[in-house]
DNA sequence: GCTGCTCTATTTGTATACAAAATTTAACCT
DNA sequence: AGGTTAAATTTTGTATACAAATAGAGCAGC
């Protein structure tokens, strides 16, 4: 059991990724210390880890917050999603080997197999966001971009909470798988303005699936 | 003199960035800590915020040491600068008031100024980049996305170091400060779409001048 | 001369102790 | 009673102490 930093680390990232610790509750370190039976050093890295990926605010001797977002933050995350993942999409086209398309394209069916199950929504959503996510994090791995993996990385964080429990409507769903599909096929044709259009846009449908209309600002 | 690992962070910072510390050049906690006097723990914390930007490396129970970048990675960190500086530049675009304009035209004449003096390089040379990062970072404010401007900052850190050093051909320089013109007509005549395409053209004019043809992979 | 091993010396990871700052509570004055 | 100030408590920031892990030196074997 190596590095208790990094655990405290992923314990209080997954709580605060689960709603457990939302609306901008305070994170004393002595409080979470004690309630894991370790010291602050530990509690205070992973804090800090956190705050710099942005899901907890710190401020200098005030301590530690769960970071929020309002929509005008989670508009500004898709549109930057829409733009790298659609990168990742064109710098992996070129790229993608037989056995990656065939991947993405198994993906795509275990998917399509899981919409049309009629399984109770707890158990299916679930299983199609880790599938969703597994699709996504392929094409960006094929990217061969290690920075631009880390800047979506730290980007997806925050919307995988409501990924995960957001109920999608059957059209939105639909759609979605469609376009996974058809992002497939343009990586197959080996169209790379194709591919990452398609990705641009399901990401921005998303956005506007989650989101609702446009902020007028 | 508050928070003594802010300013140990920014210490080790520009000794990095200055290339004082350069060629992975390890940073062993307590040496640290004794030349300035301190103890562990704020060198500790520096070390994890400088790792969490990219500019140092840290292994499990092995320490820090100053990261490295090879052709491949400022390829990627000018490729992704190139989406996220133009992308900033559309959203800014629609934004910009008639007082930031003139703020960006200012640059552009001083720094078109400095490029006419016949001052000696070394001090030619950082005024003309400082005014860059200023123009750059102007137009990123403008665009009023917090996250973007956060995704570019970790980005940029890398390139300072040669973009304060690197000596530009007299044509690049002049290229470069057209381009700024560019994109402060474009933005004036309300035209996202023309601005942005400059900035893109600019930072990936920018990267084949500092790292040359691209690499044949 | 080179490779692999053991043992020592560094160095990191965690715990605890103390100081400084902020928040809360309570008392006080008008 | 309301609001302001001042003590008390909580909480963060830094220092130190100790345990665990790693790297390096020296030595044995080939």
């Amino acid at each position: 059991m190596a590095k208790i930093a990094t655990t405290v680390y992923e314990q209080i990232r997954t709580a605060i990724l689960n709603g457990e610790l939302s609306n901008s509750e305070r994170l004393v370190e002595e409080d979470l210390a004690v309630s894991m039976g370790i010291s602050r050093t530990p509690v205070r890295e992973a804090l800090r880890r956190l705050a710099a990926e942005g899901l907890v605010d710190v401020s200098p001797n005030r301590g530690a917050r769960v970071a929020e977002w309002d929509v005008h933050d989670l508009r500004e995350i898709f549109d930057l999603r829409s733009i790298l993942e659609s990168h990742a999409c064109e710098l992996a086209t070129p790229r993608a080997s037989a056995a990656e398309i065939e991947f993405l394209e198994n993906i795509c069916l275990e998917m399509e197999e899981l919409a049309e199950t009629e399984l109770s929504s707890e158990t299916r959503l679930p299983a199609l966001a880790a599938r969703n996510r597994i699709f996504h994090g392929k094409i960006i791995e094929m990217s061969n971009s290690t920075r631009l993996g880390l800047l979506i990385e730290t980007l997806i964080h925050v919307p995988i909470v409501m990924q995960t429990y957001k109920v999608y409507s059957p059209e939105a769903l639909q759609r979605s798988l469609h376009h996974h599909r058809e992002i497939v096929n343009a990586m197959k044709a080996g169209d790379e303005v194709w591919a990452s259009s398609v990705m641009r846009a399901h990401v921005l449908a998303a956005r506007e699936e989650i989101l609702g209309q446009p902020d007028p600002e």
